[in-house]
DNA sequence: CTGTTAGCGCCTTCAC
DNA sequence: GTGAAGGCGCTAACAG
């Protein structure tokens, strides 16, 4: 029924064995030879079968790319540059390698499911991206996961997330709490004393590295804390319009609001605004990662950079073997703060 | 070196053929035994091969979800919605899929080799979204490809894209027509008459229904264009706002600007402040699609709103078999014009 | 309900 | 440089 590879080495009348060979190029084979299999693939349209040709070299051409929030740009960013690294060329046959992102939607549950699944597809790699939930039973298990995926020869890269140590995975960590600081010092630097925090996932590392950098930035400034003026949410504009709502409502004589993200920045303007109040004239906003949109927000967000695009090209490459991983194991990129027009001076009191 | 089945198997004290059955779920098995079985799985922490499972079933719980831009929310939150059906449970082993998403960038030769990759991996499903490219060598190697997948018993959906006939491909189709219609009908509406337009990439179908459209209201208006109105780019924001530039200077009367969708409006509107003009009472700008960021932009976008997380989800559900295809293998999917800020009555010339 | 028996299609030593 | 043969790990008829 369907062509397989012992009829195209009929049609090219030679072993199957050479036929094999040409297609993984693995091996020396004579000029003619190839060409003669090569036109009898063509004209029979055969299609390798990769799960045959998987179980038989005990790997397949399967690159896994887990993602937190897919319809998130950031990892759309990051994603889709993980993947111009690894979807060129390389693998084994034809050398092309099926890169593919899979959507865990934050949950710790679909990630571990998507790890076996890769697994279980001998994936050649698997890239992570994105905070990690800090659980210590999942952490456990994610851990695990990784270590026999290492073993198992599957190479296993965390991008924008923290290392897991003993795992023989490749880390590049985002400064989060460098560029957390960075803002909040900018803030500060302005003359705020009175910053509220609408701060993303309480269970996830990139929510507590940014707000431990943002506290290390007041304690530094000798500011001391309100516990109203943190508010905890997810990651997107919603959760940053009620954040800074319920914010604002505890204490209005806030003038600064530091979002978890531009997403969740963009919310708070537009409750700021909702609320008859100007931005920056009554209130500062400032964001974090830098997404295309964070420039046509009006006034524009004052947020930190962190180049998804580069991490996630440098990623997919040690993903691919085609780089060195940094010293090690652990590499970390920073973020560089970015200062548009949300951000002033405070309103006099 | 890794645990089998037959290592399960003897584990439990049942024959392979057992093992498989409790694992796939799809044929009796007393409950003591399976419990037996499921213990020894999980002392041996056993996976399945994933490989030989598809070698052996001449099918794999892959399915492939083919995107032009993952770093566009467009796709993303299509994506998302997509996989959010598939991902949940009906798979073979396990009741799982392995729901992926496939970055095309938009070329042709990546489409193609994507849909070699996942026929080379016996995917369960594929679904394409987005615009096609209208090319006719091209389409035709495409509807090659989805004839012989679904030959081979995979099952293809069409998300937002045209259908390609007796490929035996579902197709679920936006109304860019109509909806753009609708769009250029509420600018006339308001009296606007020399409404410029920055269209998308001229290969693409998305681009060619939505001008359609467009110039279908000019016409019904009885407004004659001038060829200098129309420019082409990306489907970017850079496109917007290099497109609008070279449209008011071609021609500084315009007092509207119709945009591809709502990436390419944002860039628009950045150009239109740029040069001192004001929206919308120098010059109103429309959108399409409404994606999130089109209600933070100042003045908030009109825009044509397209339910993909809806679609999405439906084409899942076809693509799973949880839903029947629409009569004839064709449904089309309807926009609602959006009506905010960014348009309004056109200047006094 | 469970065991036995054949392959699924390809890769990879070995020989030649 | 090329052919022959065995097995990768699992599933799918058949029997029983």
């Amino acid at each position: 029924m369907t062509v397989t590879l012992a009829d195209v080495a009929a049609r090219a009348q030679v072993s199957p064995a050479t036929v094999s060979r040409v297609l993984n190029g693995n091996y020396p084979v004579a000029a003619p030879t190839r060409e003669r299999v090569l036109r009898a693939v063509d004209e029979l349209d055969y299609v390798l079968n990769g799960p045959a040709s998987a179980l038989a070299a005990a790997t397949s051409d399967l690159v896994g790319i887990l993602v937190n929030d897919i319809a998130d740009p950031f990892f759309g960013i990051t994603a889709s540059a993980i993947q111009a690294e690894i979807g060129g060329a390389g693998g084994r046959a034809g050398g092309e390698r099926l890169a593919v992102v899979c959507n865990t939607g934050g949950s710790p549950e679909r990630e571990l499911k998507y790890l076996t699944l890769l697994q279980r597809q001998r994936a050649a790699a698997v890239v992570l991206t994105g905070g990690a939930v800090v659980d210590a039973p999942h952490a456990a298990a994610v851990a695990a996961k990784l270590r026999k995926l290492g073993e198992t020869g599957t190479r296993v890269v965390l991008c924008g997330r923290p290392p897991v140590p003993d795992t023989g995975a490749v880390a590049l960590t985002f400064d989060n709490r460098g560029g957390a600081r960075a803002a909040t010092g900018h803030l500060l630097g302005l003359g705020h004393r009175r910053l509220g925090c609408v701060a993303g996932p309480p269970e996830r590392t990139t929510t507590r590295h940014r707000l431990a950098g943002h506290r290390a930035a007041l304690a530094a400034a000798g500011v001391e804390e309100d516990p109203r003026w943190t508010v905890y949410g997810r990651f997107d504009r919603r959760s940053g319009y009620e954040g800074a709502s319920e914010l604002l409502r505890r204490d209005p004589s806030l003038t600064a609001v530091v979002a978890a993200n531009d997403s969740v920045a963009v919310g708070v303007c537009a409750a700021v605004r909702d609320l008859g109040l100007r931005i920056p004239e009554d209130v500062s906003v400032t964001g974090f990662d830098d997404l295309p949109f964070s420039l046509d927000v009006v006034p524009g967000l004052t947020t930190v950079r962190i180049p998804l695009a580069e991490a996630g090209a440098r990623a997919g490459r040690i993903a691919m073997g085609r780089e060195e991983a940094p010293a090690g194991g652990v590499g970390e990129i920073g973020g560089e703060l970015v200062v548009r027009g949300s951000t002033g001076a405070p309103r006099a009191s």
